[in-house]
DNA sequence: TAGTACATGTAACAGGTTACATGATTGA
DNA sequence: TCAATCATGTAACCTGTTACATGTACTA
């Protein structure tokens, strides 16, 4: 249930497309929260046959139609209603972890590979955040709604550091028992 | 789909049943890849057909029969095909993020109490895994099966002390701004 | 005697993915 | 001229959750 109320977050600032809200789920929010723009336009239209959206069409020349969803006082109440209901703890959901517990099937040099890859990928996204610390957070005293979003950046840049520091614990251990075969 | 491969990785130690299954993803894996009963016994009719695990049928006194299931030629060589494969890298997704992400809409202390919910949550695990650690992981030298399993706790160990920084780290963001109100 | 563990399943629904479909504009 | 961006949608499918269904044995 918390793609609606996802979208409801993202349309308390200001009013946004179906479309508009597809490309935040690639980059603002995209770190902790992924959509498809199937999930989005499907969600929508739930979303305001229950009231809690109100769409507005726009003509546009050249390109289709806009359909801009403004959040209503109902929208607004469910949101903050949610907010103050317990929520579910995350918890992880690896497949990497999978290929590590039967890791004996292979050789490790498999293994490692695939662990470097995705040490790489980590990094890369660690770095990303960290440009976007630097860059979009940096100015002081920041906006309290800015506050709030740093705070949810500041969650990836903990997230991929944890991630990363597994990485080189298990590419060390991997590289270990290569060096000494059974 | 890495469910089945999941339910492949557990089956390649020992046969097992799906009620046995079902117990281990609420145990041993139960940190990195969480299943419902239904998901379990849906999955093996599925590998059943497809051939990758075999039942045999135990006739058992007072209680309902058991299906043990043991991996076969078929199913172990999917498994081995799918760890030479990359696999996706894992994301965040967590609720408590699009809380934080518009957090201005409610009082700092609804928020607070939240975070320190998960907090007591994410310590909670951390020592268990830190117990299990202690345990199950301390002979030296650890036999080769245990050795990546032990990895795989390890991630725990990451994810859950990454999750507890940030915790720390909101609850202190948070205090601060309910001194100093709007 | 009430709850938990054992053991398997069906049915319905919610959430997420992939493929297909359309069609103009802009930049390389 | 080819790909990408803008903009919305349908349909089918797979994955995950919740409720319902059955029935014994053991423990508190």
């Amino acid at each position: 249930m918390a793609l609606a109320h996802t979208i409801l977050a993202l349309l308390v600032d200001c009013p946004a497309s179906g479309y508009d809200l597809m490309k935040s789920f690639d980059s603002s929010v995209g770190f902790f929260w992924k959509a498809t723009h199937q999930q989005v336009y499907r969600e929508l239209a739930k979303m305001e046959e229950q009231g809690w959206v109100e769409p507005q069409l726009v003509p546009q020349e050249g390109r289709p139609d806009k359909k801009i969803y403004s959040i209503t006082a109902a929208g607004r109440e469910i949101l903050i209603a949610w907010m103050h209901q317990p929520c579910e703890v995350a918890s992880i959901k690896d497949d990497i972890l999978v290929k590590m517990f039967v890791g004996g099937l292979v050789s490790p040099a498999v293994l490692q590979q695939e662990v470097t890859r995705h040490r790489q990928i980590h990094q890369d996204k660690l770095e990303v955040y960290r440009q976007i610390e630097a860059s979009a957070f940096s100015t002081q005293p920041l906006p309290p709604v800015a506050q709030f979003q740093y705070m949810t950046l500041r969650r990836g840049i903990h997230y991929e550091t944890g991630c990363i520091a597994w990485c080189d614990e298990a590419i060390a251990f991997l590289e270990q028992r290569s060096r000494q075969p059974i």
